[in-house]
DNA sequence: TACCCGTGGCA
DNA sequence: TTGCCAAGGGT
């Protein structure tokens, strides 16, 4: 790189952290320059090229993914999205599934939401949209599960349109190097990067679908693998000559840690029901915590006490009861201690029988990830295909 | 607008 | 062990 340092940056709003940010200020247009060409440049010699779902412009298999990248890591995506593809090869398979089907499939991926949002979609791309995706990503917006920036993503790995993306690894990399300041999971500093992210889209011109594919992916692959959150690997970094936090030394200040409250625990009691070779295990409702998911029945506190005549077991239905070792599982906002219970019935009591699984269909039931581990554990099913 | 929504890897 | 947070969106 033998470009000139450029000054302008100098200008760029300095304003402490946290402080409010003043909403007229615009990222100058020096700041900017220059910058989406590095990136293109730098993506097509040292990004990454190999991953599943590149070296496609299919619009279902690149929204397939953005969906499962959201909050997740690749090397956790990848084993599910191969999964998917070849149950549901395109967006009219994936429409015309159950959902119970895609919550299997989706099981221990997280944010459930997310699978029934994409089931919601396909058959939305299906019904509304004659089984192609919408042509830009303001009509791809519209589509369930779809926010601007997994929009943009699509719409710019698709199609080739100058729309921006705004996730993790560019939050880090713009505030970084255009050294912005306050948390940027709050609106206003968001806002400023969006801000940003316009400004920064390489210019209009006839190349302008290749670049944007280069420079969309350039941006992740910058921030997932040189402007890293532990230690940024700045050496080698394409736009080190015009980083405000390179300059500065600041790359561990920035993006401004968010201040996070204590998460809550809670500890609940989980009952294992068997009963002539099957478990109880009822559908949770779609919303809320593993909404859409089989879950073993749960109470408050740790001893079953009266619960087990709550759920419909009559004491001299029961032949057995087993505590078995307490699990803890954190999520992001809480975390639960779980006392599990096995019990063993000789009768279904006043239950639903559509609540009962067999137990040699453990295996690819849509379980959410504790829960999977008590029932692996319990019943053996080591860490075959899962 | 803050909060809700999973899981696993990593320092 | 603990905290952090990743190709965010919905409400």
């Amino acid at each position: 790189m033998n470009e000139p340092i450029l000054s302008a940056t100098d200008t760029l709003n300095t304003a402490s952290d946290n402080a409010l940010p003043d909403a007229a200020s615009c990222p100058p247009a020096a700041a900017t320059r220059g910058f989406a060409e590095r990136v293109v440049t730098w993506q097509r010699q040292h990004g990454r090229h190999a991953l599943p779902w590149q070296n496609t412009h299919d619009p279902y298999r690149i929204w397939l993914s953005e969906i499962m990248l959201q909050q997740t890591q690749v090397a956790t995506v990848m084993p599910y999205y191969a999964r998917f593809l070849e149950r549901f090869p395109t967006v009219a398979d994936l429409a015309a599934a159950p959902q119970a089907v895609v919550m299997e499939l989706w099981a221990g991926l997280g944010y459930y939401a997310r699978a029934r949002n994409l089931h919601a979609c396909a058959q939305q791309v299906v019904e509304k949209w004659g089984g192609k995706f919408p042509p830009t990503a303001e009509d791809i917006q519209t589509l369930p599960g779809i926010g601007r920036s997994t929009a943009a993503a699509i719409a710019a790995f698709a199609y080739g349109e100058r729309s921006p993306i705004l996730d993790g690894n560019v939050k880090r990399v713009f505030a970084r190097h255009f050294g912005i300041h306050g948390d940027p999971t709050t609106r206003a500093v968001e806002l400023r990067m969006w801000d940003y992210a316009e400004k920064a889209l390489p210019p209009i011109g006839p190349d302008t679908p290749d670049a944007m594919r280069s420079y969309t992916q350039g941006l992740m692959d910058l921030g997932a693998t040189i402007c890293k959150r532990g230690d940024p690997d700045c050496g080698v970094c394409p736009v080190r000559a015009t980083c405000v936090a390179l300059r500065e030394a600041r790359q561990h200040e920035l993006p401004t840690a968010r201040i996070r409250k204590a998460i809550p625990e809670r500890s609940i009691g989980m009952l294992i029901v068997e009963h002539e070779g099957r478990v109880l295990l009822p559908r949770r409702p779609a919303t809320g915590i593993w909404g859409g998911l089989l879950s073993l029945p749960e109470f408050d506190g740790e001893e079953p006490g009266t619960a087990l005549a709550t759920f419909g077991l009559p004491a001299d239905a029961i032949v057995r009861i087993d505590r078995l070792a307490l699990l803890s599982h954190t999520f992001t906002h809480f975390k639960l201690h779980i006392t599990p219970w096995h019990i063993r019935s000789q009768s279904a009591g006043s239950l639903n029988t559509d609540d009962w699984l067999a137990i040699d269909a453990l295996p690819s039931a849509a379980l959410p990830a504790p829960v999977r581990k008590l029932i692996d554990a319990l019943y053996g099913q080591d860490d075959l295909l899962r």
